[in-house]
RNA sequence: GGGGGCGUAGCUCAGUGGUAGAGCAGAAGCCUUUUAAGCUUUUGGCCGUGGGUUCGAGUCCCACCGCCCUCACCA
């Protein structure tokens, strides 16, 4: 904020305080609106009470969840208890204050913590006039309290913490959206206020998860799914592995990348657009199965499906091909959606999905034949498959070869796939990686799989001929000599290590960010991402 | 990058070229079993930023910034 504007009486007492020189005065937050001015003079006020509003010591005997389940339990105990009020023995609980329902001498409030939400009843004769009279005055929505007394339930039968004392933890300067909370007859809660803004919701998350509690659940959900595929690959045989992601040649996919440099080694290194290269390294090093969680970086174009660094699970298995990844996808994704949501049985978007093996599996060649009515194989000339796409009526790259107009096909066939697809067959010259498919000179052992319409994943039956796959590269880079912000470099290093001998061996890659997108039912991948990239904007 | 939409109080949103509004939050008062508490009173605005048209712009025009959707890009 700017000097002048009100609200620097406050900033300049703060200077003052911290006996900053004049003329000198750093950056200091000063209330930007009249909500945030009584904040702080409420906070100067418990100051001049003697009372230190962010204490150092805390104590907290039970969660709110552990208090609520401690009175269920003594209230089932206690069945014939009758008239004769059932209470716990004192216990302390904290929580951030999220509701206050003054009534003269007697408030009721709603505490929360991280685990669930308690109704606290303070009253005047109990705490006494002075600290009554603080918790009406200085102490504010969204302020952290510890209070003492004992749970017992109201003659409304809520379950609620009767106060003895209370003490302030932390004092709100800034108020968050107010958001009120009905509970209605059938257990089900009605919401009044929210907030919605998705810029402001991410840009300031924090606030975000602090009043909205399904975000919270969101990335819950998200934990659970990583650790349900963890548990997975673990249990599957294969070795958790780390490789890096500062690398001074990136490749193992199409993206452009993020570049960086290293002042002492004085040379560029590129942020990973895969683990690949790296991950294959290891079959050569003799693990049979390796996989990585991690993040990806790529230099491209953010949308509702792309974030420029995502969460990507790779795995390679020696001694399988293609057939056999799709065997263990399968089972992975139905055994991560059974941990994640109780079922193989998904909702996204409208759509019901089931997740449970086996999947279809239809080649690429087939399904283009079918959503998009295009028999490509009978097109083997580029400019002849561009004219019979174009006859269709649909858009098609005039500068493309012949493999990637096949591939631009696949937009057409995308929407249709709700149920879990793999797709099979890919050309080649889309697929650098992955080995041929045998009598069969254009396409390659390679599947993606489709959910719901959204691309998950991608996979191959590998490439372990480092003649061929040389060949492969130097390809790449002679179709991306004229263009070199996508040149590809040639990895020597991995071609050197294939040439020690590299077992056939099935790899996968999959967007977790993407899967949990479809687990918990959010079109957008920023609802599945804590902090999604977003533009640099003053004060932000 | 192209096309479309949006940007007004802390939050969610109204607003016809003519005095900037509502609900909730906030403040003051009353109230000892409330729970979206209530009743009374009330504070709060660079209408994204900068130009322009006009006697007069939140409103119309242009540019810029940001967000959303969409296309392109993206194995």
């Amino acid at each position: 904020m700017a000097p002048g504007l009100p609200g620097r009486r406050c900033g300049e007492l703060y200077s003052s305080i911290c006996h900053i020189p004049a003329g000198r005065r750093p950056i200091v937050w000063e209330p930007a609106n009249e909500a945030e001015r009584l904040r702080l003079e409420k906070l100067e006020r418990v100051r001049a009470r003697g009372i230190e509003p962010y204490p150092p010591r805390v104590r907290r005997t039970h969660s709110i969840a552990e208090a609520i389940a401690l009175f269920e339990t003594i209230e089932q105990a206690h069945p014939a208890a009758g008239e004769q009020a059932v209470e716990t023995t004192p216990l302390t609980l904290c929580g951030r204050l999220v509701a206050s329902r003054p009534k003269g001498k007697l408030t009721f409030a709603d505490i929360e913590d991280g685990s669930g939400r308690i109704q606290v009843m303070i009253r005047q004769n109990a705490v006494g006039e002075e600290l009554y009279e603080m918790f009406n005055r200085d102490i504010d929505l969204f302020d952290f309290v510890q209070a003492d007394g004992v749970v017992f339930r109201t003659k409304m039968g809520e379950i609620t913490l009767r106060v003895e004392s209370f003490i302030l933890l932390s004092k709100a300067l800034t108020q968050l959206p107010d958001i009120k909370e009905q509970r209605l007859e059938d257990g089900t809660i009605r919401r009044y206020g929210s907030f919605t803004d998705p810029e402001a919701r991410h840009r300031q998350r924090y606030a975000d998860l602090a009043v909205n509690p399904e975000v919270r659940d969101v990335f819950r959900a998200r934990a659970k799914t990583i650790s349900a595929l963890r548990r997975f690959m673990d249990e599957a045989g294969f070795l958790e592995v780390e490789t890096p992601i500062l690398q001074p040649i990136y490749g193992g996919a199409a993206a452009r990348p993020f570049v960086t440099h290293h002042n002492a080694l004085d040379h560029d290194m590129y942020l990973r657009i895969s683990f690949e290269l790296y991950l294959k390294r290891l079959l050569v090093g003799m693990y049979d199965a390796v996989y990585e969680i991690g993040r990806d970086f790529r230099n491209e174009g953010v949308s509702r499906k792309h974030n420029p660094e995502f969460t990507q699970l790779e795995f390679y298995k020696a001694y399988i091909d293609y057939n056999g990844v799709m065997d263990l996808t399968e089972r992975m994704l139905g055994y991560t959606a059974e941990a994640v949501t109780g079922s193989t049985i998904v909702r996204f978007q409208g759509h019901e999905v089931n997740l449970a093996p086996p999947w279809r599996r239809i080649s690429m060649h087939e399904a283009i034949l079918e959503y998009a009515g295009i028999d490509y194989a009978a097109h083997p000339d580029t400019a002849d498959l561009y004219r019979a796409i174009r006859a269709k009526g649909y858009e098609a790259n005039p500068d493309h070869k012949w493999g990637e107009l096949v591939g631009d096909l696949l937009d057409v066939v995308e929407p249709n796939l709700i149920q879990p697809t793999f797709i099979t067959d890919y050309p080649i010259d889309i697929s650098p990686l992955a080995k041929k498919k045998p009598g069969d000179p254009r396409h390659v052992e390679r599947f993606e799989f489709f959910i719901a319409g959204l691309e998950m994943g991608n996979a191959f039956t590998e490439l372990n001929d480092p003649l061929d796959q040389e060949a492969r590269f130097i390809e790449m880079g002679r179709l991306y000599g004229t263009d070199s912000e996508e040149a590809h470099p040639v990895d020597e290093d991995y071609l050197r290590a294939m040439r020690y001998g590299m077992p056939p061996n099935g790899g996968f890659g999959m967007g977790i960010d993407r899967l949990v997108m479809l687990l918990t039912d959010q079109p957008n991948i920023r609802e599945v991402l804590l902090f999604p990239a977003l533009r640099i904007r003053d004060g932000d």
